[in-house]
DNA sequence: GATCGGACTCGACAGGGTGTTGACCGGGGT
DNA sequence: ACCCCGGTCAACACCCTGTCGAGTCCGATC
């Protein structure tokens, strides 16, 4: 992690007050107005001033506590990638066990996430386009995903379950990046999209079959028989 | 194709002009205009004034060509699917020549199409979050697309080249939701990404293994020997 | 050759959103 | 008693969008 950290939290601050002070809640009423009013029109849609009111408080001192609509949006992306990353917890450090449920787990995990905040996580997708920074935090986030699958991957391969071919880390950007694009069509609900309900056991298929050739993949090394 | 076509040409009419007349090389100016800029700065840094500019009228003249800043988006649009389309060609038809190959070659003149006009592609993009018409165009598309591409799956299946595992439309959903997230972080280059010369080749591999569960699909069909 | 109508053009306005400025208020430390 | 400072907002400047009404040009019509 790069990103400055505030000495109270584990968030970084993305509002502006430096210490705390009765502001406080302020500043939660205006993160949990953004999260209702996301919940029923697009974040385009609501202006500084919505927020600003639902908030209890006037549009200039919305600028008090965050500096744009964007950084409003930021920090409830940071706490539904933090959630995410603690849910995937140390899945994949255990894949020998039992890799298919392990895989199946960790995209399961994922996609009760992602499912549980769909409107920030649609809402980021959609100006992820014109915003720079969600852009920036959005890129570092799965750079770090990334990582994690391309090191399963390659120990998977170390220890003889899944073949050499790809690059672990080419693949593992295809497969993050359809997940990703996938969970975004069956939230929204517009376009071709997977049903809910098949949509973690379609993108374990994926994976199983593009890292291990087969949906059942060995559970014990095959060269090791102490 | 259900959207309605002007009787003089093949694409939609999405500017205004009924008949023809001196102003259609106004038309073409703001759309050239429109995909230059595109190359110099994103499309919500770009104002109306700036394509009217750039085309040589005023901001209210450009209102009589197009009916908005994103109907110009939407016409470029509109001719990159057209073209893509027309890459495609019928090689879905011609599967069982030489499955790797065909699906390559599928890939691969996508793959060009719209790198050949990434400027608009990724324009499309960011909007698409914000803009409802260039969402159902882009999900029309998509759907044409993901029903090809299941029925090539179906077909085979029926020869027996490739295994009945997932249902074929969702394969087909993730497949080529894969492909449009992965030549966007390629095309875009933010976040992590495949290198542009791998991108065909990377694609090719998830695709064969997740239809045929090899990277060698068989050639003929199993059971014909005449 | 006058006139008419439609294609085409733009100056000017209204509306709505953003970000900033300067002043004001109330309470805790000195 | 004072003053700093967290907190607050009315008012302003700005930018962009979309529309309206008035004007020009030109081919078709009488």
């Amino acid at each position: 992690m790069t990103t400055a950290r505030t000495p109270t939290g584990t968030t970084p601050n993305r509002g502006r007050r430096a210490g705390r002070s009765t502001g406080d809640d302020r500043e939660v009423a205006i993160l949990a107005t953004a999260e209702r009013l996301l919940r029923e029109r697009a974040f385009g849609d609501i202006s500084i001033d919505d927020l600003a009111r639902g908030a209890g408080i006037s549009r200039p001192t919305f600028y008090f506590y965050f500096p744009s609509k964007d950084a409003v949006l930021l920090t409830l992306l940071d706490r539904v990638t933090e959630e995410a990353d603690a849910a995937a917890g140390d899945v994949l450090d255990r894949l020998a066990e039992d890799p298919r449920a392990r895989w199946r787990e960790l995209i399961a995990r994922f996609h009760a996430t992602f499912g549980g905040h769909r409107d920030v996580v649609l809402a980021c997708a959609q100006v992820r386009g014109t915003n720079a920074e969600v852009r920036r935090l959005w890129a570092e986030v799965l750079e770090r995903w990334v990582r994690a699958v391309q090191a399963a991957i390659e120990m998977e391969r170390a220890r003889g379950a899944a073949p050499d071919a790809l690059p672990a880390r080419d693949l593992a950007i295809a497969l993050n990046s359809m997940n990703e694009r996938v969970w975004y069509a069956t939230f929204a609900g517009d376009g071709p999209a997977v049903a809910e309900r098949d949509v973690v056991d379609v993108l374990l298929d994926v994976w199983l079959t593009a890292i291990y050739r087969t949906t059942t993949p060995p559970v014990t090394p095959s060269d090791r028989t102490p």
